[in-house]
DNA sequence: CAGCGCCCCTGCCCGC
DNA sequence: TGCGGGCAGGGGCGCT
């Protein structure tokens, strides 16, 4: 499900229920997603207070003085703040405790989320060490998306999905930005021009913090039962729109398969 | 080292 | 109504 908007979302949504609260216990329902749950931090986490809470591409930072904990949502995890009695379902594989009665519990049905901890310096983790910049910041810039594209015979969607590239584009919102940009996705990243990437690092830009703004607007329902932190109904351009008329030309979208990935683009809007 | 395919897992939707 | 197949928004890893 998350894609960048909706981790930031989810970052921004837990954030005032956890910072300079104390953890009381930790619960590891099922301890087997992308990586094992490391047991330690049921020994490690009571007592400790949360300094802080931040995100790094698609993965939540919740600082401790003793370390981080690291969590990733994966294609189908949520983070909901609960009260601690709350009945947990099938798919509640982790709760964090607060000593306020409160709770985070992730929800994870695919189990392609994660939970990690580390001592070091969180940036510094084998996960978050390599990754390229933020897309919503100044640094990343056409100058650099270009640069780096130079002789990289990847397909530009593959190439804007790399993390090691920029975090954040995900599968929707790479089919996008190339649909704003006018970028057919299949095209070679090395091909492209200087003039062609200020476009698209404008429009990577754009879709992301539009969907972001969407996503905020369901913050203060957080914490209800119901509380999914939302589903950007941002409009989406060609995503999911295989057939159907483009909304510029009216041509139909196309449809193709990238990297193992669905890929949708308007053959006559995009060259 | 760039690039590609695999795979972790459950749920849901569609067609028969 | 039941069942099998295909597909899903992530992303690290191992291999060429």
């Amino acid at each position: 499900m998350p894609e960048l908007p909706e981790v930031e979302t989810t970052c921004k949504g837990i954030l005032p229920h956890l910072v300079n609260k104390t953890i009381a216990s930790v619960i590891i329902r099922q301890p087997k997603l992308r990586w094992p749950i490391p047991l330690k931090i049921k020994k490690t986490l009571p007592n400790q207070k949360v300094l802080s809470v931040e995100r790094r591409a698609k993965y939540i930072l919740i600082n401790f003085k003793k370390g981080t904990l690291i969590l990733h949502l994966g294609m189908s995890g949520s983070l909901r703040i609960v009260k601690s009695k709350q009945a947990y379902d099938k798919h509640d594989h982790f709760d964090l405790l607060l000593k306020n009665g409160n709770c985070l519990r992730l929800h994870d049905p695919r189990r392609f989320g994660s939970v990690l901890w580390t001592q070091k310096p969180a940036l510094e983790h084998k996960l978050l060490c390599q990754l390229g910049p933020e897309p919503l910041t100044d640094n990343f810039t056409t100058e650099y998306l270009y640069t780096l594209s130079r002789k990289r015979k990847v397909n530009i969607k593959q190439f804007i999905m790399n993390t090691h590239i920029v975090v954040g584009v995900g599968n929707i919102y790479a089919s996008e930005a190339l649909f704003l940009s006018g970028i057919h996705p299949r095209k070679t990243a090395g091909s492209i021009s200087q003039a062609r990437y200020e476009t698209l690092v404008s429009s990577i830009k754009q879709v992301l913090s539009a969907a972001i703004k969407q996503g905020g607007t369901t913050l203060k329902d957080f914490t209800q039962s119901d509380g999914k932190p939302g589903y950007f109904k941002q409009q989406l351009n060609v995503y999911g729109r295989k057939g159907e008329p483009c909304l510029i030309c009216n041509k139909p979208v196309s449809h193709c398969v990238l990297g193992q990935r669905a890929t949708y683009y308007c053959t006559q809007c995009q060259k």
